[in-house]
DNA sequence: ATGAAAGCGCTAACAA
DNA sequence: TTGTTAGCGCTTTCAT
């Protein structure tokens, strides 16, 4: 009843070590030394693994891996957390991080999280129910206890693009003070003196690089930013409802820089309204690159990230913590580029 | 040795059905009854069940997920395999997939194919190896019959946004007839008479269906499509390249509708190139939304997909097939929407 | 150089 | 209403 109900085309049942054990006359046991390239380890005789591999390949051999993992206490996947997979920034971090984490026999499961705490309290617990054997994550505000819980019950974890304060767990990112640097040694260049910053919360410490970043150069050249916006949100809609008031009082010629690809969005769109002349009135440096920037009604000079790069240096992170133990907390800094336009 | 060598503050070992059983004098299999909610068809009598629940809950239970998986040949898990995770549209798509698999307690695991069959192939691979219960796909180009032949072999599987012909399996995808119907009734509402149509290889259905609805549309005004470019990789290049040759044909004010992202981007670079006047001397009009539109140097007009909802229902048609094993094979048309800029 | 046996945590057929 | 038992496919001690 229950078995070989089978449309008759029904997929035959996979072969496990068993079937070819017997089909061989040995163990259950010297096939899996076998198949897992164990037999130097258990001296297994040259014939004989020759032999269970012809057999293995020959009936098309697959190991079960949900038995395995299962046993392993190992699922052989990983988790990557985002903020927004919409953001061409993050979807080229997932790239990256499947790219690699194949690469190594790892699935990667995506999840998006939104900025929701409550989504990245479910993100930890994939891997606390072993779905996952580690999380690559981009930490949400207000999940900063979480992620210090579930790193000290062990938890393998890395961080991507921002860093949980004093907690001791590796951080892949762009050196966001280097980009800021950048941008500025760029508009410095062009002969811009005046330079209002855009960023958000200063609680956040990309932005507070960011903004060091800027500061830091135009000081070099005995300046100072002519303004900072430190926004709530960071949300375009915010940026450009301040931006707009920046236009309104500044009237000589100036450049903004704005710390991400939102801001930049809510920027544009505050010039646009302004009806101000780029660049020869506002000249515009952003951080993070834009698709299609050169089909923008502005030119928009940019701090590109390698993104790519970020999401597959996490999964390695990830994959070292993962087998061999290894708790490095190390931020790994990866150089941004510049984009001018 | 083996045991107990935890670094003191280690993760207390996870709580097991047995741990409750022992704690409460039952046995493990009445736990597993209460716990799977299969009470009521095994008439544990209300007490017990309060008594499993409270210990359950008290000790902080979590099912073993691998365990559950390897004993019923389930991973709840599904894959999403897409074209290009960089595009918004496919983007878009994954969140909304996301977001419907994990309402239904799957995790969704997400590869980009980047057009290569090879990729396709390892991503049923996931599928036989029980690593997922099942894959939705966007089908590459040169994949055809290995989608045929997993399905032939029972693999769950629902297609997004284009379909294999003739392969008996569902498909989730916008009405593309509908929606060049809506771009062209646009044009002719602004009085353009003269379409050039810009779409890629008519192998692919997408495309066919894309021009088909020009063609329906303009015929039900007594016209036909001034031109129609018929792209062989249907890259912004390529799209670039030949819109040029057009438009240094066409004097005439005329309108280019373009049938996807990708030709909407190079078609746009062209029209630069060329400095026409857009709309009075072109019009454009694009399959797929594009981010930031109200900020390109161009207004263009889109019809946008209702990715969020193509994802969803892809997830629901797929858990419908692994679940209650419903080989449907219907496509379902979800709407497009226009929006006009 | 190979094998026997135990067991990972769970489900389910069958007993009682 | 609850319990007994077997077993999923694999890895891993420990024998031989």
């Amino acid at each position: 009843m229950s078995e070989a109900d089978d449309g008759g085309i029904a997929p035959a049942r996979a072969v496990r070590m068993k079937d070819i054990a017997e089909h061989l006359g040995l163990s259950q046991t010297t096939v899996s030394h076998v198949l897992t390239g164990k037999h130097r380890k258990f001296r297994i005789s040259p014939a004989t693994v020759e032999r269970v591999w012809r057999l293995a390949e020959k009936l098309g051999y697959r190991a079960n891996v949900m038995a395995r993992a299962f046993r392993e206490r190992r699922s052989y996947a990983v988790c990557l957390a985002v903020e927004d997979l919409q953001n061409p920034f993050w979807a080229g971090i997932a790239i990256g991080a499947e790219r690699e984490a194949e690469e190594h026999g790892y699935a990667l499961v995506v999840t998006d999280l939104g900025g929701s705490a409550e989504r990245q309290r479910r993100a930890l617990q994939l891997v606390r129910d072993q779905r996952v054997d580690g999380l690559i994550v981009s930490p949400v505000r207000g999940g900063d206890s979480d992620l210090a819980t579930a790193h000290r019950h062990g938890l393998p974890l890395v961080q991507v693009d921002r860093a949980v304060a004093r907690l001791p767990v590796a951080c892949v990112r762009t050196d966001h003070e280097a980009g800021s640097v950048l941008a500025l040694r760029h508009l410095l260049e062009r002969g811009r003196r005046d330079v209002v910053y855009v960023g958000g919360p200063l609680d956040i410490p990309n932005y507070r690089q960011r903004l060091a970043g800027v500061r830091k150069e135009l000081r070099r050249h005995g300046l100072k930013p002519a303004d900072e916006l430190v926004l709530d949100d960071s949300s375009p809609a915010e940026a450009e409802r301040e931006v707009a008031r920046v236009l309104r009082r500044m009237r000589r010629p100036f450049a903004l820089f704005t710390a991400n690809y939102a801001l930049t969005v809510g920027t544009l769109r505050a010039i646009r309204a302004a009806g101000r002349v780029v660049p020869d009135d506002v000249e515009l440096v952003g951080f993070d690159d834009i698709p299609m920037a050169d089909l923008l009604l502005y030119p928009v000079t940019t701090v590109a990230q390698d993104v790519s790069s970020i999401g597959r240096e996490a999964v390695r992170l990830l994959l070292d913590v993962i087998r061999n133990g290894k708790r490095s907390a190390q931020h790994v800094l990866l150089p941004p580029r510049l984009v001018p336009r």
